[in-house]
Order: C-alpha cells, then structure tokens, then sequence
DNA sequence: CACTATTACGTGAGCCGTAAAAATC
DNA sequence: GATTTTTACGGCTCACGTAATAGTG
C-alpha cells in the first residue's frame, strides 16, 4: 500500500471533489484522478460513487477514509517526536453546545491538567458529532443516540430528563412536578420548527391534545433561559441548565428523558492519550448533576 | 513519509543485516541501503549505527521500528477488511512458559471464546519478553520486573510467592511454614547455574549460611516437580505451580515473593482485541489461586 | 454552456541493479 | 582475505503535467 495513495485519497474524501483537491495537494487533476484509480484497484472495491453531480464515498470509501486519518495522524505525531523528542499528540472530542457547556464542564479542565496531549473540540448536532467520528476527524463524541450504529461502539454516558423553567412567581411553580396538561394555554420559549427539540415539543403536546402559543422562538439554552427571565414565558429545556436566579425549575416526568452516547469508530485504534480522555469523561459521568442549579 | 520506506526498515531491523533483509525483500543490497539512509535523512536522525562488525538500532531506530511494525500490522488488517468484509486481526501475547502455564490458564481460552481476533503466544524468558513488547513483535507481555522502563507501561499482575515442595512423607512435610534454617543439609532441585532462579536460590542460602547439596540439575518447574516426587530432594519452586499427588507443599515466607507486570508499549496505539485482552488478563488476575493444588 | 470527471500520451525524476570501493574482523 | 557496508553510475519504469474527451445539470 503506497502511503502516498492514501494522502491523497484522505484529501479527496474530504472535499469529494477532484479539482479542489488536487490544488490542496499542488498536483493536477488528472494526476490525483490516476492516484485515486489506482489505490482503488490495489484494493479491488469502488471508493466512491457518482451521485448525479455529486461524487459519494462507498462503505469502503468511508472506512478507507477513517483509516487514512488515522495513519496520518500516528505518522506525524512519530516524526514530530522522533524529530524534536517530544510528544506533541492531539486529541479531538465531538459534541453539542450544550454538551460542552454543561454536561463537560469539568472533565474538560480536568483532561488539560492530566495529559499533555493537546485537546480540540468541535461542536455541532447529533449527525455532525456521528459523521465527525466516522470520518476520523474526532476520535470521541457524545450527544443522544438512540439506535446504535454498525460502524460504531457506543457506551451509554448519561440520561438526562426535561425541565420547565418559569419565573418563581408563576402559577405552576408552587406544583414539585409538572403533568403535561399543566401546560394547557400556555405561552412556551422554543426552538425553531426545525430543531429535534422543538419537533419534540410539537409532537408530544399535540399528542397530548394541549393549546399553547409560541412566545419566542430563540435557539439554544442560554437565550431560551434568558427569555424566560424576561418573563416571556415558560421554557422547557434540558435537565442539566444551569437556572438562573429568580426562575424555578420543575421537572416534566411525561417527557421523555434524553440518554446521552459516549460514541467512538468500531476498530479504531485507541492512543494512550485517547484512552485517558474517555477514562476522565467517564469518570464524571454524572458530574453534571452535581453543579448547582441556581446561579 | 513513504510507506515502502518503513516496510523495508521494519524488515531491516529484524535482522540488522541489509544483505539478508535485501534477499527478503526481493530487492538488491545496494537499494536497500539507500532506502533506509533516505529514510534516515528523511527523519533527520540515524536510525542505527555500527558496533563493530555488528550494526545496532539507535533509540529512534527502536522507536521507529515498533512503529512501521504497527503500521504495517494496521495496513494489513484493513485491507483484508476492505477485500473480504472479514476482520481477522492478530494480538500477540508474551510471556514465561511457567507464566502460560500456571499463570494465565483461564484467560487464554477465555479470550479465544470472546474475542473474534486470533491469539499468537510467544514465550520466552524476562529480557525476551521485554524486547518483544518494545518491537512491536509483541502487543501485551507478562512478566516479573523489578525496575520500570521508559517506553513501556507496567500495571501490577500479580505476586508469587515460593513454596517448598516434597514428598508427603518428608519430615519437614510436618511444618506449616519453613524458616530457611531447616533447609541446612538438603539435598535440592534447582535449575542450572545462569537461570535467575538459581542465583536467587543460591545468594539467599549463601547469605544465610546454609549449606546444601545439588541434587539434580534441571530446568522447567515440571521437571523440577517430576524429580521431586521420585525422591531426588526439596525443590523450590513458585507458588503458582500444580503440585502433584504425593507431593507436599509448604510456604517460604523468607523467600522473597516475585511481582509479575503487565506491559505494554508506552505510545503504542491499541486496537479494540488488544484492550479486551488486556481486560480479560486482569479480570483473572489473582484466579491462579483458585485452582487446585494437587492433581 | 459551464463545470468537472475521465482518458491519452509524451517527458523527466527517481529507483533499481550492476559494478566497484571501503571497512572490519 | 572473506564478509558486509557504502558509494557511483547507466537504464528503465512510472508518476506527472498537458491536452483532449466525456458526462452532467
């Protein structure tokens, strides 16, 4: 296997696009064209596909692309360290804003403190944290999942319920748990029609046969928890906010609660530093329930 | 980094020697050298260097070689994968036979039965046990170690203790627990003059002024017991061994007990079998104990 | 028609083997 | 002086770029 080959092929698979890739790669377009042909002949299975306009990588085209990832980042760490002596690894973990910001919060500075492995995150939405480690491109995620994924090991992380938040002075405060019927004609701080939040909410009210308006439509945890301060209206959001003071949380025993995923690539190999990562996530697991709730 | 490059060093550091590791690679003698110096000059570092008529990796040759022989190992198994949609990977265990033996009874068969990968076993004594796991020949080694090592990571085994073994119907068979004076005047079973055993045996008893006689000269904890139970004297061996019928065992607390490690290579990436098979020999750890001691 | 993938082909860098020199016991 | 490493050099392969062709919305 020529490891030129896989460079190349780890650079197409990012863009899936010839002519983009061959001048990242300072070749031409034939050239990495031919590149690519041939690495798919050595292997004896398309990498990719064309759809319509579009190229798409196969199953293996995915694999392949994973494994190239990680070859290349084994490659450079060694010879930065052979080069220079020391070790100058990275670790990258995948997950929402929110994941971060509550849910992480202490294994974060905890992971920076132990290792000496540098620590890059990246944040987007349940399918961007599961292409990220797929691809390779994070070696660890974690954001809900339900069903589980052939090319993935995923380890249950931790469940997380639904929460209303309302001014101390509301109604529905003096109640320790809330039935959903409580919400009838209500005034509700959502998400936008498209997020997996809001299409929740939809569904289970509308299931549940109760009226209740709109009051603002923000994205986030932090703007629909400011909103509700503003008293705009009552905001059900995830268990772990953090609520502010003056607002009051009850808990929404109907709703669903969301059961977070510790996700990594299925054969992928686990660096020492990689293994410590996951160790600390798991080691603060629960963590989160621990902060306290009112700021 | 070109991969045909670490594949021609990975079997050039096999062997030390370009002539032979040229025949191997179906290549002239020649080619090979100017792989492996544009390897070096790649890297920036010689990679080995000349002891005498001999050559010898340097510390980044030794680096360098665990690494190629992962890559490779990685390489292979992926592109298997790709072909045939199977995954039929390989991890590599080293250790003492005595170890194999008495040790690690229950977990070999057990990973066999869990795991999908295929075990490879190498046996050999402490320094070969080490290199195996510092050339990547080895994934996981167990063996008793004193001192620790750089490039290696060792986790606690277990700890043995010494045992004399002898015929029931010795009179020190009457003893609970021997002191070392009772041996004075025995007759004993010990491995040949340059086995650890053996100079252990013989510094202990010379600083506490005991005088004893060979009585047979053997090597292996099974010949020692075979020559045991027909009489031939006291052998001491470890704690772990099955002790025949017939035979009678009894501590030697002043003996100094031996701390078996776990290592592994330090940077070394760990594949998924690998990690269950470090998993399953810790999880039977101490179940040597358990079995039982006649037979 | 604009854009991108794919095929064809002549040229040059780099790898290989042969041959020769150097080193080491 | 036998064995092995190291250097030198000519031939040849193969990877590249240019140019031309095919496919797609």
């Amino acid at each position: 296997m020529n490891s030129d080959w896989l460079e190349s092929f780890l650079i197409f698979s990012d863009t899936l696009n010839f002519t983009r890739a061959a001048e990242r790669l300072h070749i031409s377009q034939p050239a990495l064209h031919v590149k690519i042909t041939k690495l798919s002949e050595f292997i004896g299975k398309p990498l990719y596909q064309k759809s319509g306009r579009n190229l798409q990588l196969t199953a293996e085209g995915l694999q392949l692309q994973a494994f190239a990832r990680d070859q290349s980042e084994q490659t450079n760490n060694m010879l930065k360290k052979l080069r220079s002596g020391t070790n100058s690894e990275e670790v990258c973990l995948s997950a929402g804003e929110g994941t971060f910001l509550y849910l992480l919060g202490k294994s974060v500075p905890v992971f920076k403190k132990r290792s000496s492995a540098k620590l890059r995150a990246r944040t987007g939405n349940q399918s961007k944290v599961i292409s990220d480690v797929l691809s390779g491109t994070a070696h660890i995620g974690i954001t809900p999942m339900e069903t589980s994924h052939e090319s993935l090991i995923s380890s249950p992380y931790t469940r997380v319920g639904q929460i209303v938040v309302m001014p101390t002075t509301h109604p529905l405060a003096s109640k320790r748990k809330l039935k959903i019927e409580y919400l009838q004609g209500q005034s509700l701080i959502v998400p936008p029609e498209d997020k997996p939040h809001r299409i929740l909410i939809n569904r289970l009210l509308m299931s549940a046969q109760i009226d209740w308006q709109v009051a603002v439509e923000v994205n986030g945890w932090e703007l629909m928890l400011h909103f509700a301060k503003q008293g705009m209206g009552l905001a059900i959001v995830n268990e772990y906010c953090k609520v502010p003071k003056g607002l009051t949380a009850r808990a929404l025993p109907e709703f669903p609660s969301i059961q977070f995923q510790l996700i990594k690539r299925r054969f992928g190999s686990t660096r020492p530093a990689i293994a410590e990562l996951e160790e600390i996530l798991f080691s603060h697991k629960e963590s989160w329930k621990n902060e306290h709730r009112q700021r």
